[in-house]
RNA sequence: GCUGACGUAGCUCAAUUGGCGGAGCAGCUGAUUUGUAAUCAGCAGGUUGCGAGUUCGAUUCUCGCCGUCAGCUCCA
């Protein structure tokens, strides 16, 4: 007998081997109607498969977040039915639920067509309105291959269980599958869903073997959740910084220049330069001092630090310099290493914090290119701590400041993962462990939120990740500090202790933008292009109203330049409408109209970006002020 | 790198079955002097990504290369 608790308290014996389908029936049978899965001790499974254990019992309808996963799941088997009536040759793969929604891989000859799949949504609609029951049945291995026969990816699936583990079909009207499921009660719960495209995938996600073409789609409850997701895909279509990149002025590439090589235009330059002037002296008021490294360097440099044993396949090709081979270099790590090791280190010396702008350079096949966010030459705020054990734990807490300060800066939520010791790593397990209990020690301490990624350390340390959270609530890579065991040990670093004997020290890998490119691609897209004032790339246009007041309108430019105001005159023969379009579209925070009235009184009417007709009528001296004021306090808004 | 799609003026897009490559915006010139999101007119702008092939004739069909996009694999 299992004891099932309901929510209520209240607790039922059922016999194992009960469906919960029978369960949630004498429980009401409006409720088995609206029932969709249920949850056993912390588990979900269908009203279909026999209860093999107690524990809290709860019936999941539509109402709830896991029960939308049992849709999902449901509908790539609704895809997949759909799929195989118009397309019988199509193999079968796999078809799981995925954030959002869901999606099968199929093998076929002639791969899909966009055509295809406005044929399969309607034919989807159909095997839906044929309300099928999902049906369960438990197969031994004999007549599972018979089952699958002529599927060659399930057979493979197939030859992987053990002997003893339940092999299950789920069955709707013509379509099989191999599937643990669990799945809804029949194919008419799939109601609000989009097939949204195609694409190649990796059999098993393996590259070695064949590419299957996989149908995405995207699943819901409600009409209203699906606008709101397809919405929400056309809001980040909106905000893509390479559209953005190109309407602003920002940034470019050129085939002549090469893929993943970005062309920086003023404008964006305007912005970096902005992000590097604030973090150079954020940093260097948080202990760090600034070096230079070259851009390429001796083959044998990489021999040490193993980058050409671990990273060769993401470096360039080495430049023969009088017999001897040169690098660009895909990390700055060496080099600081170098300058630590010029002169004799006392443990007086450190910590040591040697921080740089650092151009990289790293081979990234070409299909994974994408804009600023992955390039092939970046600049990584990069910076390198040499410290003993003893100071690892004041060192992480002086990070979190910096991190935290910075964030905050930008405007982004975010969160931390702690990441411990992989399968293959370097190093002592007991020093992996006390390193990891140290961080995490750090972060409790300060009562700091954190989520452990198990075994997602780099090999040679543990590391912290920092994820930001944009304006849509997307995630974004962001700060990380990774421990090294291991380039102190390929160096020989040393240092002369208290006790005069030598010592190895620790380094800290640790960089807070990351990649330039990367940060400033995903800033214009989490701020939409509408940048905050000290970013802005312009920050004030004026723009006269008519010739009248053009000469006023120069003198307030000027006045504005010298007060370090990014400001221009506009004062091209065009409508006011125009001009005032023209700076709206361009995202520039704040517009000075000059007319006569104000012309005569020294003063502007102030637009401000975005908020449309509303205006103020202020002093030039005022306005000057509080521009100056809102750059200096790097305010969010406008 | 792999699968698929795409590549026409600075940008966004047209161009019947293969038959003289167009438009809007931006740019230039002129007129207009504007009170808060596109004033009017004129002009200029192209070896249709590059290279072969088929054809009387190729933006259109075929092949190769380059690049871009959606994913896969990989990642700052």
């Amino acid at each position: 007998m299992l004891t099932l608790t309901l929510p209520d308290g209240a607790e039922r014996q059922v016999e194992e081997g009960t469906l919960p389908r029978d369960v949630v029936g004498s429980i009401g049978q409006r409720l088995l109607r609206d029932a969709l899965a249920v949850e056993v001790d912390g588990d979900v499974q269908d009203l279909i498969t026999p209860l093999r254990k107690g524990g809290d019992f709860k019936v999941l309808t539509a109402k709830h977040p896991r029960a939308l996963d049992v849709l999902r799941h449901s509908g790539a088997h609704i895809l997949a039915t759909a799929v195989r009536r118009l397309r019988p040759d199509a193999k079968i793969g796999f078809g799981p639920s995925i954030e959002d929604g869901f999606y099968y891989d199929f093998e076929v000859d002639e791969p899909f067509t966009p055509d295809d799949l406005a044929r399969f949504e309607t034919e989807m609609r159909k095997v839906i309105a044929e309300s099928y029951p999902f049906i369960r049945a438990e197969v031994n291995q004999a007549d599972a291959r018979k089952k699958f026969a002529d599927d060659p990816l399930k057979l493979e699936r197939l030859a992987e269980f053990d002997e003893n583990e339940i092999i299950s079909t789920y069955t709707d009207g013509p379509f099989i599958d191999l599937c643990r499921g669990p799945h809804v009660p029949d194919t008419s719960h799939l109601k609000h869903f989009k097939l949204l495209h195609t694409a190649g995938a990796y059999w098993r996600g393996d590259e070695k073997r064949q590419m299957l073409q996989r149908i995405y789609a995207t699943a819901w409850f409600s009409k209203e959740e699906l606008e709101a997701y397809l919405h929400r895909l056309e809001e980040a279509k909106r905000r893509d910084h390479r559209t953005l990149g190109q309407q602003l002025d920002l940034y470019s590439t050129d085939q002549r220049v090469g893929p993943g090589l970005i062309l920086w235009h003023p404008r964006g330059a305007t912005i970096r330069n902005e992000i590097e002037n604030y973090e150079r002296d954020l940093i260097i008021r948080h202990g760090y001092e600034l070096v230079y490294t070259p851009h390429i360097v001796s083959e044998k440099l990489f021999q040490i630090s193993g980058h050409l044993e671990n990273f060769k396949e993401s470096m360039f090709g080495g430049v023969d310099v009088e017999g001897a081979s040169y690098r660009l270099k895909p990390m700055n790590c060496p080099g600081h290493i170098c300058i630590f090791q010029s002169r004799s280190r006392s443990y007086r010396d450190l910590p040591i914090r040697y921080a740089e702008f650092g151009t990289v350079y790293r081979y990234e096949r070409s299909g994974v290119l994408h804009g600023m966010l992955r390039v092939r030459g970046f600049t990584q705020d990069d910076a390198h701590v040499f410290c003993t054990p003893e100071q690892v734990p004041s060192e992480i807490e002086r990070l979190l400041d910096l991190v935290h300060e910075m964030l905050e800066t930008f405007g982004y939520p975010y969160t931390i993962e702690l990441s411990t010791r992989p399968e293959k790593a370097l190093g002592a397990p007991e020093m992996w462990r006390s390193a990891e209990q140290t961080l995490a020690d750090v972060m409790k301490k300060r009562g700091q939120e954190f989520t452990i990624d198990e075994g997602g350390g780099a090999f040679y340390g543990p590391k912290l990740d920092f994820k930001l959270i944009d304006a849509i609530g997307r995630k974004w890579q962001g700060p990380t500090v990774q421990l090294d065991f291991n380039l102190p040990e390929r160096f020989e670093l040393e240092y002369t202790g208290a006790d005069n004997a030598p010592h190895r020290p620790l380094m800290l890998h640790r960089v807070l933008v990351g990649s330039m490119e990367r940060f400033v691609g995903g800033l214009v897209e989490h701020y939409a292009g509408a940048f905050p004032l000290w970013l802005a790339p312009e920050q004030a246009r004026v723009i006269p109203i008519s010739d009248e007041a053009v000469e006023a309108s120069k003198s307030i430019t000027l006045r504005l330049e010298s007060a370090g105001v990014r400001a221009h005159l506009d004062d091209r023969s065009e409508t006011l409408n125009y001009r005032i379009r023209d700076a709206e579209t361009l995202k520039i925070p704040f517009m000075a109209v000059v007319g006569k009235r104000e012309a005569a009184s020294d003063s502007i009417a102030l637009r401000v970006r975005g908020a449309g007709k509303k205006q103020e009528v202020m002093s030039v001296a005022n306005f000057v002020a509080m521009i100056v004021g809102q750059i200096e306090a790097r305010a969010l808004k406008p």
